[in-house]
DNA sequence: CGCATTACGAGACGGAGTGTCTCGATAGTC
DNA sequence: GACTATCGAGACACTCCGTCTCGTAATGCG
């Protein structure tokens, strides 16, 4: 990990843009249609200057991730009056972002691009689901301290939970929401008051 | 749909043997290094006989585990007295299982092989989760029979969020089995009986 | 049986993409 | 100014996909 001191000094500019030409690929033509030398092209590099720093296709769009290049698209959790309103709102708008023609092929597309690195897949899903984990899990703590859910429950393991209802469904491609309002329902707790 | 009455048959061997052989390669060297070729080598068969009937390689293996030739190891829902703990051992053991080193990038692969055709992803994850959903289901349901459960609760709903959360845990290679006893606890009802 | 028809195994083939290699030029350090 | 590593550009060998072409095998019809 120690830089050389010898030598031309490595261009930030162009490792920038060979990060921002492969997020913009990846929208435009979506990952399985992305070839090294249209990231070159587009970046106005050499194909030798990418294999320089990355060991394949794959690990460059997985860093434009890490790094923030690409984002998912985020619903704000609302904060009314009733927590499982919030919640279930949420988990609507976001079921269906999802679901739309440009996220759910990328998202399924990165997580077979990081299959093959245990360290580089968990830092992308941290990257990809960490603020929407911690937009639900903000949400939740405030329901705790009004009292609208239980002290004593995990709401970092809720929150697991519902990102992972949302990922399943974004992976089997089932857009059916009946069973939506069910998670959160169960989730907040089978006795809570009627409503 | 109508088959073909002038002619040899379409053998069923064959057939066999080019599903069977696809599923022993994803075994073996894992989704991403397969090859038509290798398909076709070890099925015994020619490489067009494999593309007069699938349209690409992802096809045949979608196939392969739409028949039944590719599973995922699914562990029993154990049934002792408690409700709690039955799901809390299992999703122990099926995380453990996930993470072992064949089925992750097998799961991953397919998620990613699945992605091109939403129909066939659809049927893919069904087969793939349908038996884990069910047995999960099952023992839910016999928990609200037995009162350690409510019955307004979508039993289905917590299904999926116990899966999903498994799901989320393989695909980002998240071992960390911390916060998985307290997803039980959210989903079993944050004001149960204190244990 | 002979003929038409379709599937079969085997493998050659063109096209596309990957990752390596080479080139002359460039931007730093000493 | 010498040295060294990176730069853009693109040629290159290699692998793989999916198509095409063989000669052969299996089935129904006359």
């Amino acid at each position: 990990m120690v830089e050389a001191k010898l030598g031309r000094p490595r261009s930030e500019a162009t490792r920038h843009a060979i990060l921002r030409a492969a997020a913009g690929l990846v929208d435009e033509i979506g990952y399985a249609n992305i070839t090294t030398t249209a990231i070159a092209t587009r970046a106005g590099a050499g194909k030798q200057t990418i294999y320089r720093w990355w060991r394949a296709k794959s690990s460059v769009i997985a860093d434009a991730v890490v790094e923030g290049y690409l984002r998912l698209p985020s619903a704000d959790v609302a904060v009314t009056g009733s927590l499982e309103d919030d919640l279930k709102a949420w988990l609507h708008v976001t079921v269906q972002v999802m679901n739309d023609a440009a996220t759910g092929p990328m998202v399924r597309a990165l997580a077979a691009a990081a299959s093959d690195d245990a360290a580089q897949a968990t830092a992308l899903w941290d990257h990809l689901t960490g603020p929407l984990h911690r937009d639900l899990l903000n949400r939740l703590e405030r329901g705790q301290h009004a009292g609208q859910l239980s002290a004593a429950v995990d709401s970092a393991a809720i929150a697991d939970a519902l990102l992972g209802t949302v990922l399943f469904r974004l992976l089997a491609q089932a857009p059916n929401p009946a069973r939506l309002d069910g998670i959160v329902d169960a989730v907040l707790g089978a006795s809570r008051p009627a409503g």
